[in-house]
DNA sequence: GCGCCGAACTAAAGCGCTAAAGTCGCGGCG
DNA sequence: CGCCGCGACTTTAGCGCTTTAGTTCGGCGC
């Protein structure tokens, strides 16, 4: 076996074309200095071995290391459970890959082990910017990359104390339609089961569940906070529908707990849509296939993705001036059997029982 | 707004410590050449400042990228879909994140576009070594990295040329199990809805299909190969059903698949189990929170991630003889309530017809 | 005919690190 | 007593590229 060539560098090139390394560094890159005639014939012979400049070399020169981090703070075997958060990615990798951008990728399972990530990335130049994501309540990795000094993209903020730009998403605007269909179709009495209260945007729907069913009027809603697990939507359906004055209506926040929960409702000997209705924070083919299929909130995590990666692009080029969100636009929600009941609309408001 | 102070550079670690850079490398590797003493002078100075050593010079200096490239060629917007490419995902990263490999993520549209992607990884020395996934009939891909020279680890393979080292999968055997299962449970025909037919494994899944069932003297067994679309899988499950002698069983090659397929069933006014029996390769939450609960091939796709890891690792260290295959072992057939029908078990095997 | 200018190049330095080749002092040995 | 060898360093070169400071040379004005 033949010892494999030495890869080719800018030196090959340039001795291949008859001119200096320099030469051929400007022809290579768009700089002016060379004639046409030459830069033709570098550009040719560059060409023609297939020549691609030595990464490390590039950003040790002051280069851009070309790369995006995302890291995930999660208990490594839960990132798994639900379709948003891939679908999310894809969206990113498809804007990021015809930019030549590529994503370094690191699970940990601690935001602490996040924070320090960055900074090694940060430091060792690894990176040109990080997407953050899972925002928490009193998140303390927005600062922290602020302090650093790294560039950073929200992915799902705002954040609170406006430290770093954010590609935001409205969750209380979605949450008010929910309940205000709920509310349309005759509920008075609703629950939310939820995932992870540590979660930013978790607690911005639960707020907008409390203040959205109190504000139509209605008597009952109920929030239960899962770990986003099977069993644990399971068992909070189950205390849920227990009561006496259970609750006409349930409201999930993904798929994976969705179909926990209908499974258990119908476990429970009652029937979607007659006796529960349901609905679920996250459209996918799940959803629009399950029996009765659910109705849905069409959130679309690939466009998220892009959104997040045409920001960040434009801020590592300085198009952006890096501050201030935008929003992403407010899902559909998609009306199917789950919620389609025959309860009495709500007849003129009557006097509060007080 | 005070200038940003310029990284720490071994330089300046080395000036610190009153030695030269020479030496602060050798302590900060672990290479012999400074007294024990002097290597913890340098160490506490550089951990004081919390130094990290530049990564594109590192690189640059003949050290691994410490990164491993992993290149999806699918249609962007499919890659969301089945939770199994997550789930592997994050299982390579629990392995590799330990050994502080970072892994290099890009989606293309094309099997030429990932060959091309690869040719530039290895030239401009972005990653020691990458995960090949899907392998396809008739795969380009193997040969290609071979022949590159790029360290290459198949995961799922094995390699039909034997050019790179796998870690197989067998998706023979659990074929197998499940045909035989449908069998030993009184089904006589049988139908198998499956993703792309180009896809390695889904044809050897097609073939051990075919092969099992006529070895246990079926008289049906059908295959009809979707785009692992919702859609697709609902029309399969339709054509499937409606003919006269329709199969009592389908098998589904994910979830997606499984949901549209019984949703689809149900709509045609037949029940599960009682009409068609229903089996999922794959089981997740889904799998299970159905109703019926669906009877599902248990694959652990974070261990499969987490296999590749290990094995890619020992082949980075030189500890992997980097050649032959290791094999997944055979998941199991969680037994549910949608194959547990009331057929009648096969009585002795009858004499043949012809 | 001479100086000057700009276009088209080249030489050399430097990015942050590693590694091969010194240097220096000291104990041991014939 | 001179020399060898060795441990503990330092000096120097070099990884592949960019960039700054030259160098050359043809043309142009006067």
């Amino acid at each position: 076996m033949p010892a494999r060539p030495r890869r080719l560098t800018l030196r090959d090139i340039a001795r291949l074309a008859g001119v200096s390394e320099t030469a051929a560094s400007f022809a290579l890159n768009g700089k002016p200095g060379v004639s046409d005639e030459t830069r033709r014939r570098i550009l040719a012979v560059a060409d023609e071995h297939g020549w691609v400049p030595h990464h490390a070399a590039k950003v040790l020169t002051g280069g851009k290391s070309g790369t995006v981090g995302l890291v995930i703070a999660r208990s490594a075997r839960d990132v798994g459970s639900e379709s948003f958060f891939l679908r999310f990615m894809t969206g990113l990798q498809s804007v990021l890959s015809e930019r030549r951008q590529a994503l370094l990728l690191q699970v940990v399972d601690s935001v602490e082990a996040e924070i320090e990530t960055y900074r090694t990335w940060q430091v060792a130049g690894r990176v040109d910017a990080v997407v953050l994501v899972d925002l928490r309540v009193d998140d303390p990795r927005p600062d922290a990359l602020a302090d650093l000094g790294l560039p950073a993209l929200i992915a799902g903020g705002p954040d609170p104390r406006r430290r770093l730009p954010a590609v935001a998403i409205d969750d209380r605007e979605p949450m008010r339609r929910i309940v205000t269909h709920l509310h349309d179709t005759g509920h008075d009495s609703i629950a939310y089961v939820c995932g992870a209260g540590e979660m930013l945007h978790i607690a911005r729907r639960v707020d907008a569940f409390h203040t959205g069913a109190r504000e139509l009027g209605m008597s009952g809603h109920m929030v239960m906070s899962t770990d986003f697990s099977s069993s644990s939507a399971a068992k909070a359906t189950r205390l849920l529908l227990s009561s006496d004055d259970r609750p006409t209506a349930l409201v999930y926040d993904n798929e994976i707990l969705a179909v926990a929960g209908v499974g258990e409702i119908r476990r429970l000997g009652l029937a979607t849509p007659a006796d529960v209705c349901v609905v679920v924070w996250e459209d996918t083919p799940i959803a629009s296939a399950m029996e009765p299929p659910l109705t849905a909130l069409s959130r679309d995590a690939f466009a998220f993705g892009s959104d997040v990666a045409t920001r960040l692009i434009a801020i590592l080029d300085g198009t952006d001036e890096a501050t201030g969100d935008t929003m992403e636009s407010v899902p559909e929600l998609i009306e199917r059997t789950s919620s389609r009941c025959e309860r009495t609309p709500p007849t003129e408001p009557t006097e509060p029982a007080s």
